[in-house]
DNA sequence: CAATAAACGGACCGCGCGGTCAACTTGCTA
DNA sequence: TAGCAAGTTGACCGCGCGGTCCGTTTATTG
């Protein structure tokens, strides 16, 4: 039982203001910004962050928590749609965009990461095995892909534009739909390898 | 003119011991493992090591120079193959072999690079460039892809499986089928942004 | 085989990191 | 508004890193 009582008001808001730099931190300057930093960008003491956050992991996890979260809330509400091919497509969009800028990637060994962490995003990635299932039998997305395939394929588009020195900010979304069109059935060839079990 | 006269017998193969470390070690663990643990898998002191390279970046630099000249040659060589889309494919399938395992990603930005690498990794650029240029005009490649998404496309299989945790070693394999067939002119979709200028 | 320059190695240095702590400030409540 | 728990802070700690340096070892060569 943790019975957390309620924050004091401005504790409340330091710990937003922590949340916040660190999310712009983390996305300008990669994940290894020194907390310092951070604590500067939010104007607080070094003390103050890790009061509310008992370790740079732990602020990490703290963000990359709601994102995952959120991006789940935005998967469910795509499982009713209409065109499940272009719900697909739609939730993957929504994903490249949210996580745009550096990486912040959830799909990191297990171990490193906080319980709850996990099992956001165990949640999240059967959201997206509904997903692919229904555009797979809409004929939206070839058969020979997985839920799994789909997943790992997420992030490359984020991943891909990271490269480029000066890139517009949504380069992103024309390696986005590249990738789609090799998950669509149309033209597809067969695949040398068989689909991994693990995501 | 800087006249190096040729490297003691030991100088030398000791040299090689330590490429050989390092790229293991960067294969295996990433970017940042310590020097002095380069070093100990050499089987050699610190000291000996900043006697061959400069810095940790030289050293990087080294494998990372080595690897890109052999992907040129590779790439020239499939230049005149009778079929310029499976020569595409094949330098492609090269490419991510080659640099399996952990990144060691080319695609950085030039401030962080030994002018050497700069000038090897153009040139390669430009035998890409040419590579899809041909299997374009061959109908292998959808006219609206350039060789500057192939290149940032390069490294994606490579980047998608390392985050399986114990993911076979072929599977980039897949992966790459996927975004090659999303490079093919059957059913593809307009894309939604225009194609970089920079690489 | 002696002489010598080249190569080696590991103790050492300074730095910046993540994380701690005790003195101080402040919002809440009775 | 007094009292106090909750919250804040920055100096401080230990660590491991990249990189240096100099006493020692060794390949080469006349």
């Amino acid at each position: 039982m943790t019975s957390t009582r309620p924050l004091r008001a401005d504790a409340a808001r330091n710990r937003r203001l922590l949340l916040a730099a660190a999310a712009e931190e983390f996305a300008e300057r990669g994940l290894d910004v020194s907390v310092a930093d951070i604590a500067r960008r939010a104007g607080l003491g070094k003390g103050t962050l890790f009061r509310h956050f008992a370790t740079k992991d732990d602020l990490l996890a703290a963000i990359v928590l709601d994102r995952i979260d959120a991006l789940n809330v935005v998967g469910e509400q795509l499982l009713d749609a209409a065109d499940p091919g272009a719900a697909l497509l739609e939730f993957l969009t929504a994903a490249a965009d949210q996580q745009r800028q550096r990486d912040l990637s959830f799909l990191q060994e297990a171990g490193e990461l906080n319980a709850d962490v996990i099992r956001a995003r165990e949640q999240m990635f059967r959201t997206v095995h509904k997903l692919v299932d229904r555009a797979r039998e809409h004929g939206a997305v070839r058969v020979d892909v997985t839920g799994a395939d789909v997943i790992l394929l997420m992030c490359a588009p984020n991943y891909v534009t990271s490269y480029v020195p000066d890139a517009p900010p949504d380069l992103w979304q024309r390696y986005l739909a590249i990738i789609f069109d090799g998950l669509r059935p149309e033209g597809a060839h067969p695949l040398p390898h068989p689909p991994p079990a693990a995501p």
